[in-house]
RNA sequence: GGGCGGUUAGCUCAAUUGGCAGAGCACUCGGUUUACACCCGAGAGGUCAUAGGUUCGAGCCCUAUACCGCCCACCA
């Protein structure tokens, strides 16, 4: 009984077949009591914001083609997932909700506020999960988890409280970013600064007057001249002879008349401007450090709403670029304005909505970071944790090297309330449970902090604390560190940085040993796509377009590490028809199948009586699967998804199906062996075709998900036979290019003479006649030691298409011998690398068992290709 | 200002650590040969950005230049 498949590949309907089966039968949950070796990934949690966009697909493409293909190699094999809060980000998606219905987040209050937020979570988070195993993720959902869960949540309050107890967070009143539309600080990192062409005010403020000094006045500079309202000095280069003589002098600041000392301060450049600076502590980062070293009155004119507050006299009330204008005019008005230039400078924004950041004097938590970044910096420095590609430590060192302080509170209702109490005695309380009464006084009128952490403080515990810490649980002590960590470079500084920090101080070992950066999808145009450009692509929509598998395909085809990848419909086309191209081999494959057919072993298939096709495509699958491995061990997914393309459709179905139509039924063990290997190699790049097409030919055991991963092969390595059967397929190749050269029909049969004055290349020919005659449509072959090649073409017409094909260039003894010797060479170079690598003490004992198995095991499949390949170089002598 | 990356076929990108420059798409020519026209076969297309250097040998290593992109920064 033959069986059947529809004629057309229907993705959405294979894909719907799958996931429910895999998940429910549990194939995706890893076991903490294994004692299997183990592969950990955490999955970067998606925040609840909206719906899987295409980078996360291209993350979770790469983490679970790495996942599936540890399962497959028997790991225990944990792919933890989950969610983030998102706090401002989420916040303000929620109050665009609300904005529509005409309200703001305050008539809720902060009570039904958070609730509604809640609500949204669970709307879009349902979203996202049910997304994410649309398109194949593998990961264990019986330990899902979300940034807010109530363990997560005591992870961050445990961890608050200890690095406060250490003097490592601490309460202060510093310059902070200010969002005043989001009515929160934020961290240096949320703030993203770009060019403008702004304008350079040139400000003249008179001196002091003195005795026997005329009227005479000092020339500054400022792109923001609101801000001098609040101007304490003004600054000159301590090298500047310009102005030595205003040593211990003062200058008037005009509109408000407070007098200004001059200071001497080495952050001015005296080639820029005027070489004076105004001085505003109180919204200027490096002012404010200005007015620290010269101990400068700080004061405050920009409020939280960013209007002027009552310390800008005049002014107050207006809004802070109202405030510039009318300052400007007033200026000019009293001949103060000396000219305005244009400059390009960049000016900070809300990372989240884009207003204008105000630097503002703000009591807010900081964690003190550089205690906590050194450990950090060794841990990479010292390779405990490895960039994939290395470059990326760069950026992660540079940024770690001058971090400063975290400012860590936020004035937002969606996020980890922060664990502190104040007490009306001036008592501040810190601790893991609600207080009830003050330690001091007794009181009990304790109000908590209104304000939250910011979101990244949880995430940043993410490897540990979705592991049950502080509890010490088995999965704890299973899973963690984790092996690897997928994840964009966009968020090296705030994701992953915080990681290593916080899973040094607190679990006292790196949170994974590797961390594998992906590039960002472009549009053809290699832009970046963003919701401004209109240029957004869903992924969803792709998959319905092209079939999840070919998309997926496409990523970690693309995806070289840390490269961009561009995208356009006719890349994801040519990875579409490579899925047709697999379904429509196995409709050719299944036409031979029957009942009862299994799977043979690879020893079996070496006692079988096996054509020069089988022992071909045997060898190729078993080298295939040599450097599929061996790019997937250095993560190379665009590498061995090259491999397993040219493979399949250029060897397995170019060739080898051609070859075999002369002897299909003979070659049937061979030809089901290669497809079952085949399907299972690509398996963790198109998850659901192959699992298909894997249940409808024989097969052993209930799932490609958990069937073995095929590795190279001693039994069906054969240099010989790969030698043999590439130079007919150059003869084969050679007489259809004479063909088409000299147009003769396809359909035609020829007669062919070929030239050769070697007896083994004879034989061999004459052995494999067959191949010829079938693929090349020549109905007879003649072969002769050499024949004059001028006379090639008028004899190919006066015979009526009878064709000569010189082999001489193409197959001789020298090349062949020559082909062979080179790979000698690389064989045995890769026998030195191990052997040297498996003789280095220190690698056999520090490094992980199985790896040393791996490298041990590769060594002696090299040695086993040099005594083939050595025997084959004999043979030609 | 500092750092990182890129420049290879018309387009998008590879090249297993220095050893015969390759794919996909597009293009030209020929084909509905019952697995597949989302296909098959045959082709054309390269001064590896530029200039030096190291080497038996350089797309790959070194130096400099040009252009493009990204990240960081207290650019008044």
């Amino acid at each position: 009984m033959t069986r059947d498949l529809p004629k057309n590949f229907n993705p959405r309907e294979v894909e719907s077949r799958w996931y429910a089966l895999w998940e429910q039968r549990g194939y995706f949950r890893a076991d903490a009591t294994s004692e299997k070796p183990v592969f950990a990934i955490v999955m970067p949690p998606p925040n609840v914001t909206g719906s899987l966009h295409i980078g996360h697909m291209l993350n979770m493409t790469v983490q679970d083609a790495v996942v599936r293909w540890h399962r497959m190699r028997g790991f225990n094999t944990l792919w933890l997932p989950g969610m983030d809060h998102a706090g401002i980000a989420t916040q303000i998606v929620v109050e665009r909700e609300l904005s529509k219905e005409g309200k703001t987040r305050h008539d809720l209050g902060r009570e039904l506020f958070v609730a509604r937020v809640w609500e949204w979570k669970k709307e879009y988070g349902g979203k996202i999960l049910h997304q994410i195993r649309r398109i194949g993720s593998s990961c264990d959902w019986s330990r899902e988890r979300f940034t807010f869960d109530e363990g997560l949540s005591n992870a961050v309050r445990e961890v608050f409280v200890q690095l406060y107890r250490e003097g490592l967070i601490y309460r202060g009143t510093r310059l902070i970013n200010w969002c005043p539309r989001c009515l929160s600080a934020l961290s240096d990192l949320e703030v993203k600064y770009e060019t403008t062409e702004s304008k350079l005010y040139h400000i003249r403020y008179p001196l002091k007057s003195k005795p026997g000094r005329e009227a005479a006045f000092i020339e500054v500079a400022t792109t923001r001249p609101e801000t001098m309202l609040g101007d304490t000095a003004v600054a000159v280069h301590p090298d500047d002879k310009r102005y030595q003589q205003y040593k211990g002098d003062a200058a008037i600041l005009p509109l408000v008349g407070r007098e200004l000392p001059f200071v001497q301060d080495m952050a001015v450049d005296p080639k820029f401007g005027t070489g004076v600076v105004k001085v505003t502590p109180a919204h200027d980062l490096a002012d404010f450090e200005m007015g620290q070293r010269h101990n400068l009155e700080q004061v405050s004119v920009i409020g939280e709403d960013a209007r002027i507050t009552p310390a800008g006299g005049n002014y107050q009330g207006l809004d802070r670029f109202e405030a510039r204008q009318r300052i400007v005019a007033d200026l000019e008005a009293q001949g103060l304005l000396a000219k305005v230039e244009s400059l390009s400078n960049s000016i900070g924004r809300c990372d989240r909505c884009s207003t204008v950041v105000e630097p503002l004097l703000s009591t807010q938590w900081f964690v003190k970071i550089k205690p906590l970044a050194e450990p950090a910096i060794e841990a990479v420095e010292s390779g405990r944790t490895r960039f994939i590609p290395a470059n990326w430590a760069n950026t992660y060192f540079e940024w770690m090297r001058n971090i400063r302080d975290w400012c860590i509170s936020r004035q937002l209702w969606w996020g980890h309330r922060i664990p502190a109490w104040y007490c009306s005695c001036g008592e501040i309380i810190v601790d893991k449970t609600d207080p009830q009464k003050c330690p001091t006084c007794g009181s009990g009128e304790l109000r908590q902090d209104p304000d939250v952490l910011d979101t990244w403080f949880s995430s940043g515990l993410w490897p540990f604390s979705t592991l049950g810490w502080p509890e010490q649980t088995p999965d704890l002590k299973t899973f963690y560190p984790g092996t690897v960590l997928i994840t964009g470079y966009d968020i090296i500084f705030f994701w992953v940085a915080r990681m290593m920090m916080f899973g040094l101080k607190f679990m006292n070992d790196v949170p994974f040993r590797a961390v594998y950066i992906t590039g960002l999808i472009r549009d053809a145009q290699r832009q970046k796509m963003s919701k401004s450009k209109g240029n957004v692509v869903d992924p969803l929509e792709l998959c319905d377009r092209f079939g999840i598998d070919a998309v997926r395909f496409a990523f970690a085809r693309m995806g070289a590490p840390g490269t961009d990848i561009a995208i356009s419909d006719d890349l994801l086309e040519s990875y579409r028809n490579f899925a047709t191209k697999i379904w429509n081999a196995a409709r050719f494959i299944l036409r031979y199948v029957e009942d009862g057919d299994r799977i043979s072993s690879s020893a079996e298939l070496r006692q079988m009586d096996l054509s020069l096709a089988d022992r071909w495509i045997l060898s190729r699958l078993s080298r295939a699967a040599q450097e599929v491995n061996g790019s997937l061990e250095q993560y190379n997914l665009h590498e061995a998804s090259r491999t397993l393309y040219r493979f399949f459709w250029h060897e397995f179905c170019d060739w080898y199906l051609e070859m075999i139509k002369l002897h299909p039924e003979r070659s049937k063990p061979v030809l089901l062996y290669v497809f079952e290997n085949a399907l299972r190699m690509l398996h963790p790049f198109m998850p659901f075709l192959t699992e298909e097409l894997w249940q409808t030919i024989p097969h052993t055991g209930e799932s490609v998900v958990i069937a073995p991963y095929p590795t190279a092969d001693s039994n069906l390595a054969d240099p010989a036979a790969e030698s043999q059967a590439e130079m007919i397929q150059d003869v084969i190749t050679k007489v259809r290019n004479i063909r088409s050269e000299m147009s003769v029909d396809t359909k035609q049969a020829v007669s062919v003479r070929m030239a050769t004055e070697d007896q083994n290349v004879a034989n061999l020919l004459t052995g494999a006649r067959d191949y010829v005659f079938k693929l090349a449509s020549v109905s007879k072959l003649e072969i002769v030691p050499r024949l004059d090649g001028s006379k090639l073409v008028a004899q190919a017409v006066a015979a009526g298409c009878a064709l000569e094909v010189p082999l001489e260039g193409l197959i001789d003894r020298d090349s062949e011998r020559a082909r062979l010797t080179r790979e000698l060479e690389k064989v045995r170079k890769e026998i030195d690398g191990l052997d040297r690598k498996l003789s280095n003490a220190s690698f056999v004992e520090r490094a992980p068992a199985d790896v040393v198995e791996e490298n041990r095991r590769r060594l002696a499949d090299y040695r086993d290709q040099a005594t083939k390949l050595t025997t084959a170089l004999e043979r030609l002598k």
